[in-house]
DNA sequence: ATACCTGTTTCCCG
DNA sequence: CCGGGAAACAGGTA
């Protein structure tokens, strides 16, 4: 599920339990997601201590805990965040389970691409502050597109896209939105995108951001109606403004939607 | 059985 | 050195 608005929603689920103690701590011994900390690391660390706040960058998640205690968090593929009650027992993919008095924080993922990370100081890990700068920061600009596509000049835009060093949280039905919206198809190379278009590219990515932000990442769900996300899973899928077949193909890697009649090489 | 998947990292090529 | 693409990671689902 986790794109940038998805992952902020998912934030928003434990963000909604703060400053209760952490009573128990129960790590999965197996799970792929610790393979940058020990889990019995993450379970000491965070035991007894009480969720402070919360913050998202992106697709990176940041927890803050009392006693100096930082968790990362990244969702991979699959990963997801779940409140239940306190009386919650573990499931088959859960990595990390947090019990409170009133409540279980949990941390699932079953094909283990998520990852935790773990930072004890006063001050926050550096891989946080080191981040490129968000696409709903104001000064995130069209300079940063433009300087992306000049250097990838070979690569197709729906690569680039999808390249989080230029667009952090952008993924894959995002970036066919925003393609989609800026009229572009998503195998032109990144060179040959002319002025205007890089205007159109650069102001979809915008309303693209902020229009999922306020949708998807207040409410969860899905985004607004007429978007192109809910014809794009399928084949078969029909075009919300042409009412066009959609066209579905590999294209920088990951399987790309577009419509022909709006979107040409 | 087969193929596919809202992500990232690593490896190999030119 | 850099840019680009494929493969790998792992389990669920269609």
């Amino acid at each position: 599920m986790p794109e940038l608005a998805e992952v902020a929603f998912a934030c928003s689920i434990w963000n909604s339990n703060l400053n209760q103690k952490i009573k128990k701590v129960e790590v999965s011994k197996t799970s792929r997601v610790f393979r940058d900390c020990e889990p019995s690391q993450v379970e000491d660390a965070l035991s007894q201590t009480i969720l402070k706040s919360s913050a998202t960058h992106g697709k990176q998640m940041l927890f803050k805990f009392t006693g100096d205690k930082w968790l990362g968090l990244h969702l991979g593929m699959t990963g997801s965040l779940a409140l239940e009650e306190s009386s919650y027992t573990a499931e088959k993919h859960d990595a990390l389970i947090l019990y409170q008095p009133s409540a279980t924080l949990i941390f699932k993922d079953p094909r283990q691409f998520g990852k935790v990370s773990l930072h004890i100081g006063k001050t926050v890990p550096s891989w946080w502050k080191d981040l490129p700068t968000s696409m709903l920061d104001e000064k995130f600009d069209q300079q940063i597109v433009t300087t992306a596509l000049k250097r990838h000049a070979r690569r197709p835009i729906k690569a680039l896209l999808l390249d989080q060093r230029y667009f952090q949280g952008m993924g894959n039905w995002m970036a066919d939105e925003v393609l989609w919206r800026a009229a572009i198809h998503p195998a032109s190379p990144c060179g040959k995108i002319k002025k205007t278009a890089e205007d159109h590219l650069f102001k979809q990515i915008l309303f693209v951001a902020r229009g999922a932000m306020n949708s998807v990442g207040v409410n969860g769900g899905d985004p607004p109606k007429g978007w192109l996300f809910h014809a794009r899973w399928k084949d078969g899928g029909l075009c919300p403004k042409t009412g066009k077949k959609l066209r579905r193909e590999k294209i920088g890697g990951r399987t790309s939607c577009w419509c022909p009649h709006i979107q040409n090489k």
